[in-house]
DNA sequence: GTGAAAGCGCTAACAC
DNA sequence: GTGTTAGCGCTTTCAC
């Protein structure tokens, strides 16, 4: 194991400056032709690479975003996460990665540690606790000190920065008109993320519907829980009482909770039971039979997210207005739905 | 939006020097009292933290490391990577993602553009298209380079590397062999990673354990395909045709394709077939009847090959012996299978 | 008790 | 055509 080459030790190798060594690599006119190649041919060979950390340090510029993450195990955030590596990569970017695991501190934490000159800009989906509690300083602290973020999904309400959301009011108000549309009496909605952002604004999008189509909101079939354990004692509950023909759930736990759940009991999906659920990943067609989805566009959302920030890096705009960019939904319809 | 606090500019504000600032910081005995508590609560004020960008040029150490993975959408690969990146937090070090997509070209393209001085160490799952054409040199040239890699799951067998695999023969075996145990006559294999080092050394496991059975193996209900249309049309004809009672999936997707299929063509699981397959993730059990899987400690893996590789990278060991470190598996007995 | 200077690897303005 | 110098932010040795 050799020293890795640097422009110092080439520069010595030939008996020439650093300066020349680097205009030569850099294949400046400045340079003779003689020397451009006997340097440049010794560094090939070498397998000479600049050192990004002295570039960063110099250009004051790391090229590198931070991505935080609530969990890497949601099959969302593994998606939207190859949307936005696969963005970086093409834009010379390299990403780090950071795991909030849906804790306040945990997101304070790792945030303070890269916002240190490690990464140019973040990309936030902000952690569960954080959107409970609502405790958004941290994220102002951040950007007071120059460094933008661009959040998605779970988005902070009081913050000024750019976001990429999934259009989940319209989403859920359309998923639980199409349940209706297919002949449903009783939908109900099953939730265990009440905390987050996105949780709200589809539980607002399914009462809309309902009203809308001049359906009553029935509170007992509604269950909104973020303690599992209460939440599948209540689904039991629910579907072995038989007065529900739809289900529209707002994340993939309850949507394949319901989906066991029912099939346990004998109950025939989508004969007895529709059941239409926010999921992502391939594992919603494995089901048997196949949950029909909203399907968030997940890599597209990263892509978004990765393209909006590394404008702004480039940007040096001191009046650039932030955007909330939508990305539309769709309704995959699978085996779990059909007219009743 | 101010500019980052830095030793100069705290220097200037006391008209002190540079030195004495980064001094009073570290709490140095050099620097009198009084200095030292005005300087250290002028920079809390400030939120002034070192640059590490600049610390990492002067210490040629970057305490952070490169993930190389092939899919994070791969439940597996997410799993581990949970793994690295608690030790990794714990241990002071950020991990910077790439993502290979299994490509040979792609790996060499990411490990190449981070092996500059961004990273310490390499932390690499071996794409697949790697491990199908044995195209080891970029490994060795980056070893070579002085930066070491731990490789898991997926190996390159000639590279003296530190290594972290499951027990991939062994777990094949025993998972055969449980099968046979619970009364199969005709145990099928199907994979769509015979290219993998892993996929080869379950379908040995299952090789040996049908052999130490005193059963034939019969090619016809063996299934290995990586194209995943041919796959499923053999799969469908296997299953139609009615002459295996039990199945063993080398890979997700054969297991999944299997549990639906016969679901599909009302083949009643586990009564009329047992299913075991390699698998992680939450989504196993989430299917009805759930998986029976073979548990490869996923984030155990990632803790494992962390640890390894930033004792490596502490230790300046001229003799250090790469190990391999096996990680147990552990056979998920759930409704898939039970005594025929 | 404080400061000057060197150096990590690189770039770029400015000599010669 | 090539070299010198300064500087990015920090640490550390050595002067004063």
């Amino acid at each position: 194991m050799k020293a890795k080459a640097t422009l110092k030790q080439i520069a010595q190798k030939f008996d020439v400056s650093i300066s020349t060594v680097s205009k030569a690599l850099s294949d400046s006119s400045e340079i003779s032709q003689a020397t451009k190649i006997k340097i440049q041919e010794y560094a090939a060979l070498q397998h000479y690479k600049p050192n990004s950390i002295a570039k960063s340090l110099k250009n004051q510029s790391t090229k590198t975003l931070g991505v935080i993450i609530p969990n890497v195990l949601n099959p969302f955030f593994a998606k939207v996460f190859s949307g936005i590596e696969k963005v970086a990569l093409s834009k010379g970017y390299n990403v780090i990665t950071g795991i909030s695991n849906e804790s306040l501190l945990k997101e304070q934490q790792v945030m303070d540690m890269l916002n240190n000159g490690s990464i140019d800009g973040f990309i936030v989906a902000v952690a569960e606790e954080t959107q409970s509690l609502k405790e958004y300083t941290h994220f102002k602290e951040i950007m007071n000190s120059g460094t933008p973020i661009v959040m998605f999904d779970r988005v902070a309400d009081g913050i000024n920065c750019d976001k990429v959301v999934v259009d989940d009011f319209d989403s859920a108000y359309d998923a639980t008109s199409h349940l209706i549309q297919l002949g449903s009496k009783k939908i109900a909605l099953l939730s265990t993320i009440p905390n987050l952002s996105v949780g709200k604004l589809r539980y607002d999008g399914y009462i809309k519907a309902l009203f809308d189509a001049d359906r009553d909101i029935d509170k007992k079939v509604v269950i909104i829980e973020t303690s599992i354990e209460n939440f599948d004692a209540k689904l039991q509950a629910l579907i072995t009482s038989n007065t529900v023909d739809a289900i529209f759930a707002l994340d993939e736990h309850s949507a394949t909770a319901a989906h066991k759940m029912a099939l346990k009991h004998g109950i025939k999906i989508p004969e007895s039971l529709n059941i239409i659920g926010f999921a992502d990943g391939v594992w919603s067609r494995r089901l048997t039979p196949s949950l029909s989805t909203v399907s968030q566009h997940a890599p597209e959302i990263g892509a978004k997210a990765a393209e909006l920030l590394i404008h702004k890096l480039n940007e040096k705009d001191e009046f650039y207005q932030p955007q909330t960019v939508v990305i539309k939904t769709e309704l995959r319809k699978r085996e779990s739905t059909r007219k009743l």
